[in-house]
DNA sequence: CTTTATATATCGGTATCCGACATATAGTTG
DNA sequence: CAACTATATGTCGGATACCGATATATAAAG
C-alpha cells in the first residue's frame, strides 16, 4: 500500500496546461491570474488557459501536494483577494520526470521518423 | 468554414498513447496487435496500450484521415483476421507537428528548471 | 459612470484513456 | 481430445482533464 517516494507513475503524462502550470511556477511563487498570463507568454500565445483550466488545476495540484498555498502580505491592487502558490519539492519533481519524458518520447520520435540519430 | 491546408491546432496535442501508435505506424503499416505490441517494446514496457485505447484510437484515426486501412493477402495466422493501417500524408505531418510541439515544450522546460529564480 | 483589466470560481459538455468483458482462432501441451 | 496460451479484434462504463460560458468582485482609466 506503501509507494515508492519516487514513483510518480500514477501522475504522468501530465497534459499540456497542467505542466504549463508547473513550469510557470518553476520560476518563482504567482498567483492565478499571473499564471495565466505567464502561460501566454511562456508559450508565446500557442496556449491561452481557460479560467475553468486554470482554478480547477490548482485544485487538483494542491489536493496532489505538486503546489502550496503561500500567505502574502497584500498590495493595493484590483479584483478579488490574491490567492498565491508555490511548488513542493514533490511538484519540482514530477516537473523532473515529465521533463525526462518528454525526452525519452522525442527520442523515439526521431528515430522513427529517420531523422538519423538513433 | 475551410481550414489551411497545415493547420493541424484542432488535433495537437496528441496524448501519449495516439502520438506512439502514429510513431509506431511510421516504421510501416502495421494490424492492430502489432502495433500493441510495437508500442511496448517502443515505450521500453512503459506504455502498454489496452486493447480499448488501442481500438478506439484506431477508429478515430480513420476518420481524421491520419492513417488508412490497406488490404493485405492474408497468410496463415491465429485469431481474428487482421487489419492493417498505415500512414496517411496527413499523418505524416500531424507527427511533425506533434514532435515541434515536443520541442518547444522541452525548450520551455530546460529554460525554467535551468534558471532557478531568473 | 461606464468600460477595461485584474482576479477567482463553478458548471455542463466533450475527448481520450483505461480496465473489464466478449468473441474468435491457431498452436502447444498434458 | 481437452485445456491452455498467444494472437487478434471489438464494446462498454467510468474517470479525468480540458474548455467555453457564465458569474462575481474590485480598482483604475476614460
Amino acid at each position: 500500500m506503501h509507494q515508492l517516494p519516487d514513483d510518480f507513475s500514477t501522475l504522468l503524462p501530465l497534459r499540456e496546461p497542467t505542466f504549463l502550470i508547473l513550469l510557470s511556477l518553476a520560476e518563482g511563487e504567482k498567483h492565478g491570474y499571473a499564471i495565466l498570463k505567464d502561460v501566454t507568454e511562456l508559450s508565446q500565445e500557442r496556449v491561452i488557459l481557460s479560467t475553468g483550466t486554470l482554478y480547477e488545476a490548482l485544485v487538483r495540484l494542491l489536493d496532489q501536494a505538486l503546489i502550496e498555498r503561500i500567505d502574502t502580505q497584500e498590495v493595493q491592487h484590483p479584483g478579488k483577494a490574491r490567492k498565491a502558490y508555490r511548488l513542493t519539492l514533490k511538484g519540482q519533481r514530477v516537473i523532473e520526470a515529465e521533463t525526462v519524458r518528454l525526452q525519452n518520447l522525442l527520442a523515439v520520435a526521431r528515430r522513427r521518423l529517420g531523422s538519423e540519430g538513433g
